[in-house]
DNA sequence: CCCGTGATTTAT
DNA sequence: TAAATCACGGGG
């Protein structure tokens, strides 16, 4: 959770995303992240070193949640990862659910199946009750929302897919190639991923 | 494909 | 103060 953000997204992969409501867990095991790599990154939050209220915990330390709220209905969770003023993070695009799914649907009202809980930053968020709340809080001590390594080694190469960020205007000025850059990265025939 | 949604940011 | 933007999801 601390390093360089493409390092980090790859060792996220695999891992366990812990949410803890009322004394239950909800968890799923990432499969899907996308990095944000700070100042230089035209899509990213922090593009410029730009600082507002929103944006500000993407600033903390390694280790910490930067979660945001866009669209009129979305919350979005990202992993903070470098060092402090550095504004890099990895956003946590989707969850394999493992435990809690009972919570989950009663969260997604809108999910049919049990890909449609979690595939998707905006689902996930809504699965965990994840919301503007959690955000700065310091994933590594925090009770009520972390990750579990449940892996020590990064996934085989040839498991993860690399394909450029969803969702991201090329169009936008401030973008443009920023865009088409490889930095989001899946796990290969996971039914989990979004779209 | 299109559209709602409203907080947040950016332009006047 | 006003306008534009938006790391999305859901419905046709």
């Amino acid at each position: 959770m601390s390093g360089d953000p493409i390092t980090v997204a790859r060792q996220l992969l695999g891992q366990q995303l812990v949410r803890v409501v009322h004394g239950a867990r909800l968890a799923g095991t990432i499969v899907e992240v996308e990095a944000y790599l700070g100042a230089q990154d035209r899509a990213a939050h922090t593009f410029g070193g730009r600082r507002t209220p929103r944006n500000e915990s993407m600033y903390l330390p390694g280790g910490h949640a930067y979660v945001y709220f866009t669209y009129g209905a979305h919350y979005c969770l990202n992993v903070v990862c470098g060092k402090k003023d550095e504004g890099v993070a990895v956003l946590i695009r989707a969850l394999e659910p493992t435990e809690g799914m009972d919570l989950m649907f009663a969260s997604r009202t809108k999910a049919r199946s049990a890909a449609d809980l979690c595939s998707g930053p905006g689902k996930l968020a809504q699965a965990l009750q994840i919301d503007r709340r959690l955000d700065g809080i310091d994933l590594r001590v925090s009770p009520v929302l972390f990750i579990e390594r449940v892996r020590r080694q990064p996934l085989p190469e040839n498991s993860i897919v690399i394909s450029k960020r969803i969702g991201l205007n090329p169009d936008e000025r401030r973008v443009g190639a920023w865009a088409e850059r490889p930095l989001r990265f899946f796990l290969k025939d996971n039914l989990h991923v979004s779209r």
